[in-house]
DNA sequence: CGCGATCTTGATATGCGTCAACTGCGGTGG
DNA sequence: CCACCGCAGTTGACGCATATCAAGATCGCG
């Protein structure tokens, strides 16, 4: 259902149309001034009024929630092409804050919403961004609850090989925007956790560092099977590490 | 942004304007005949072709993925009036079950697509849904992440409380729909741990046993404080604890 | 009344959290 | 240019919450 956002039959179809409406989301932020987020900086936090929606252009953001006794949730990491700040409550749900130096561009909910409600062009790709959130959030849970340190370690990295390769292979680098605490707020772990099981990986000769914020792979399909997502054939693993590539592109 | 579906003006709107188009979500179903599943019964599964979506009109269903070693992970339950099956891939994500028995009425995706597309009044309605869809996995992540067993089993029966209420206050009877397995598998916990965790909470008094699947609430401040979700009056942090009550009117 | 399914309870094991020390790198200032 | 400092990350020792394994107990149903 929907054409996805990165169809480009729908992009053509709006040309040969040659309606005068936004036909991609980044159109639609085009008139806006991008800014820019040090490091570190918050884009908005938790509770603030919504008022807006932001695409980001650059860079890596965080979003997270803070709990009863200060501890952080980190619920997604965010990076260039993505939209921040969608709800239809008027507070923000969660806080932003910028992983790596961040450039976005922001329109307000009004001016966004507008959009949306006039262009037949864009509301399939908003509802595929939405989905397509939806599902890496389910995806999310069962890392959450049932992943062992190791199986959650393996499916973050992979995760962040298949973002930085755009869907082909895997790179033969994968490279760490974040520290190890964003990591084990992400992965629901502590940080001396993904210390050692980081040190466990480079022991068994799965990972090499390379720098203190990327890593080599040295055995791909070790790592893949090592993220606990079903279809392996217990210890054997490689012949369904393929099976499992062949039915989920993703 | 976006009215939601809860709000009445939108129905209101779209009848002064005389608009033969559909106004609600359960108006769209309404030409499908009901069908019914037994207890039990699969709705669809992880993996098949997605050609229908869903609405439920009674009843309880979990959604649910399979992992490497056969464990479940209990993504959500949807209730009456909730939609399930919407995805932009051509297989579902996830398997449906009926915990309890189950109508539904089901659309074509083509159908359903073409319906929302045509009509001004449904797009917020499903925004809207989506929207909450999001902010309910972004706390079941939170779940998941940080909290202890009590804390979650605490978040549980509060949120079917509150369900049951339907936003007032809390009723003073919690009725379970489904069984402790399915309440691990949702909280990411053993069926041991749920049971023990259970006892405790009757030991202590804050919920009374009404039958094998109900719980009377003879404590419902103490299961709120219980939940984890902060706002507690703990030991420091007060001045910045009340400012945090009064941005989450939740 | 008895059987199976569901739930509870108990004993033990373990993975991860906690607390604490240490390491190494990068930046800063003398 | 080097010495120092501070922070991010690593490593180690230990404890605890929850998982695991194993009996019972209770409920519903024939």
């Amino acid at each position: 259902m929907f054409s996805t956002a990165s169809n480009p039959k729908v992009a053509i179809a709006a040309m040969a149309a040659m309606k005068p409406q936004l036909a991609t989301m980044d159109e639609l932020f085009s008139t806006s001034p991008r800014e820019t987020l040090e490091m570190g900086e918050g884009l908005f936090w938790e509770g603030d009024r919504a008022q807006h929606i932001f695409e980001i252009t650059e860079g890596v953001l965080r979003i997270f929630k803070i709990i009863a006794d200060g501890r952080r949730v980190i619920t997604g990491f965010l990076y260039a092409g993505d939209m921040v700040g969608l709800s239809l409550k008027n507070v923000y749900l969660y806080s932003a804050e910028a992983v790596t130096p961040v450039k976005v561009r922001r329109l307000t909910r009004k001016a966004f919403q507008d959009a949306i409600e006039n262009s037949p062009e864009l509301r399939p790709q908003l509802f595929s961004l939405m989905c397509d959130e939806m599902a890496a959030a389910q995806d999310q849970m069962v890392l959450l609850s049932r992943k062992s340190a190791e199986e959650r370690l393996c499916s973050f990295l992979m995760m962040l090989g298949q973002r930085q390769s755009g869907q082909t292979q895997m790179p033969k680098t994968i490279q760490l925007a974040m520290s190890r605490q964003d990591m084990a707020d992400y992965l629901g772990l502590t940080i001396e956790t993904v210390s050692r099981t980081v040190t466990k990986l480079i022991q068994r000769g799965i990972i090499t560092p390379n720098g203190r914020h990327a890593f080599d792979l040295t055995k791909p399909g070790k790592l893949l099977a090592l993220c606990g997502d079903g279809d392996s054939y217990e210890d054997v693993g490689d012949p369904a590490v393929k099976t499992r590539q062949a039915v989920w592109p993703h």
